[in-house]
DNA sequence: AGGACGCATGGACGATTGTCAATGTGAGGA
DNA sequence: TCCTCACATTGACAATCGTCCATGCGTCCT
């Protein structure tokens, strides 16, 4: 906090950082990237978005998922909860069943994220 | 746990699942894919990576972010260490100095999953 | 040799997470 | 109407995480 800097004092400028100024991402920026990343980071919560890709039209519903899982109903709401909370998936309500629907839109940030410039110097 | 099936009961077919009976990811592959998730699931590490990906040939030292990203050396280095034990970044002891190198081939899993079937149904 | 510097580690502490049992809610069927 | 079923929510608890201060370990410079 208080006067962040990102260059190096021009006084004692070593020769540590060999091209190293980039400017930071934005903190809000990241915070909605590390969400998604929080989202997809539980062994559970990454089988279950892929259970949902591979059904047909990305839509299935959880009726059989807790047993396939081993965990309990509770748990498959919890997680399908935070799928859902970060915009990975859509619930729509069918009578007493719920369907879910991968939202695969929701993934193109962290995609591009991924996609890093690495070795091809955008920056400095 | 005990008698994982993923096919619903023969008795009492209901109509509630339309299609998905999709084979589950294996536990160890969702755990390999969460665990990238997880170092990836917080703001500093995403700035950081970013951050180093930005920089030429994706190599940087890390001597000023402390100060740019409002965190203390300690902090810092528990983030990079997350980093480096999910295989994101390589390690360069330089002398004094620690050269972090993005290692955009660990990458390529998460990449893939990402890569969602959604709506193409290569499963049932 | 001795000090200064960059980084890693250990301990401590509050905040968050994943899990379950118990309970609530709302729609369908007898 | 009442019961059953699918799902959500609450409360509790152990485990993990993010952060800091204090300290340890190499490396460089004088």
């Amino acid at each position: 906090m208080s006067t962040t800097r990102i260059q190096v004092t021009p006084v004692e400028a070593d020769l540590c950082c060999a091209g190293a100024d980039c400017e930071l991402l934005p903190a809000t920026e990241a915070d909605v990237l590390a969400d998604v990343f929080k989202a997809l980071a539980d062994p559970t919560r990454v089988r279950l978005l892929r259970y949902l890709a591979e059904s047909e039209a990305g839509t299935a519903c959880a009726c059989h998922l807790p047993d396939a899982l081993g965990i309990t109903q509770p748990t498959l709401s919890f997680h399908m909860r935070k799928l859902h909370d970060a915009g990975l998936v859509a619930r729509d309500k069918r009578g007493r069943w719920v369907h879910w629907t991968v939202r695969p839109e929701s993934l193109a940030a962290v995609r591009a994220f991924l996609d890093l410039p690495a070795t091809s110097g955008t920056c400095c």
